[in-house]
DNA sequence: GATCGGCGATCTGCATACATTTGGCGTATG
DNA sequence: CATACGCCAAATGTATGCAGATCGCCGATC
């Protein structure tokens, strides 16, 4: 209820909770961030609270009109499908990276990993499917040993992951996602780039692009939480 | 009435003077950047200043240490070396956009836009060269038309014009830009993305590689403005 | 002479107070 | 009855005050 003591720095924590709920729905896209609500909330005063919206802002979480205050930032359809694009180009260079230096083992890791995501999909457990499928996705990230890369993936994925979830639902797509998980580790296996670069940027961009009408659909409604 | 009342807050006005200082290198890496210097400086109070930091450090300019202050960021070789890479990814999909949404009216604007690029080059005069070369590539990928895509694309430029200046000054660099520009239109005027992209990677990350030797010697300098 | 410990200046982090802007509501008017 | 004007409440933008933390300096001690 009361959350006190905070070990760590006022807006930290609040950042990191503000994320969190509107990353999870509890706050709905539109919804408005009243500075003193918040301040209220948290127990704090409005420097804190502003500090962390300005920062919300800057990660494109919330929108900040000028004294017109703070509202959860809601992804149009076309947002979506341009952050998909961005998206995949990135996940794509990862790959290629990690083509280049993924050792045997590595690779072995990455099969294994594929194959909880294969067995998710038998098991038609989407849940299960979708976290081993970022499992998958992070581990190939991390080995690219870019980290600007891996911060750009992780700060679009902030925005995504909700999206992607509601991929994972559809027929046929986790299966699907298996497959091209597997020609990807192919060509990384094969130390072949530039087939690992293109491959995984069109499993991700079909990921959006089968999402196309999942999201035309939700624009009507709140967002990606709204049931 | 007794002040004009700035046409904007006080710390947008802020963040782009300091913007412009540090990427102009007035600021050099490694510098403070005292709060109540800029307030006394800006004739403004420490708030709009705390805001207008927060706001640098979140587009990566500045570095903010808890209780230590904050300081111009400085980029080591492996973090442009990083950036590059993913710039040239972000840039290789705005061809590729380019590639199927460009008419040939606009392309001949590329030809064109090109063209000032290879009369700078033969005058050797570089920077008409880095003018050219910015609004060709500044051309194309505003016809991407994924916002999203350019607003990172632009995000990074700041951080990677001045050293993109540097790399022009490369011998025999600014005629093999010239003719990387003209395959790049070519494979856009046949349509051809995928060449589109992987020419356009190529060109941006070639720049880089190029660009390691002088980053290299920059390191141990202040950075790219150092004279 | 070198090193360690304590003290003080200074700065950041947060709280509070004041100023300005915005949007709503009620009233007056055409 | 509709529209426009003006006032008021509330929220944001800015300023300032206070407490805790960090760093440098100076003296004491080995």
């Amino acid at each position: 209820m009361t959350k006190v003591a905070p070990a760590v720095s006022s807006t930290a924590n609040i950042i990191s909770v503000l994320e969190d709920e509107i990353l999870n729905g509890t706050l709905a896209p539109e919804d408005r961030l009243d500075e003193q609500g918040l301040a209220r909330r948290f127990n704090v005063s409005r420097t804190p609270i502003r500090e962390a919206l300005r920062h919300l802002a800057s990660s494109g979480l919330v929108d900040i009109k000028p004294n017109q205050g703070t509202t959860v930032r809601r992804l149009t359809t076309s947002d979506l499908i341009e952050m998909f694009q961005v998206f995949g180009e990135l996940c794509g260079l990862g790959a290629q990276l990690g083509a280049r230096r993924l050792s045997s083992a590595e690779i072995d890791k990455l099969r294994a990993l594929n194959q909880v995501c294969a067995d998710a999909a038998e098991e038609d457990d989407a849940d299960k499917f979708f976290r081993a499928n970022l499992e998958f996705h992070d581990f190939l990230d991390a080995r690219s040993k870019n980290n600007y890369l891996l911060s750009e993936i992780h700060k679009m994925s902030k925005h995504l992951n909700a999206y992607r979830r509601f991929i994972t639902l559809q027929p046929r797509r986790m299966m699907r996602s298996v497959e091209e998980h597997n020609q990807i580790i192919d060509a990384i296996g094969k130390g072949d780039e530039e087939a690992a670069h293109i491959l995984m940027r069109k499993h991700v961009n079909l990921l959006a692009g089968s999402a196309t009408d999942v999201l035309i659909a939700l624009e009507n409604k709140h967002g990606p939480s709204d049931g």
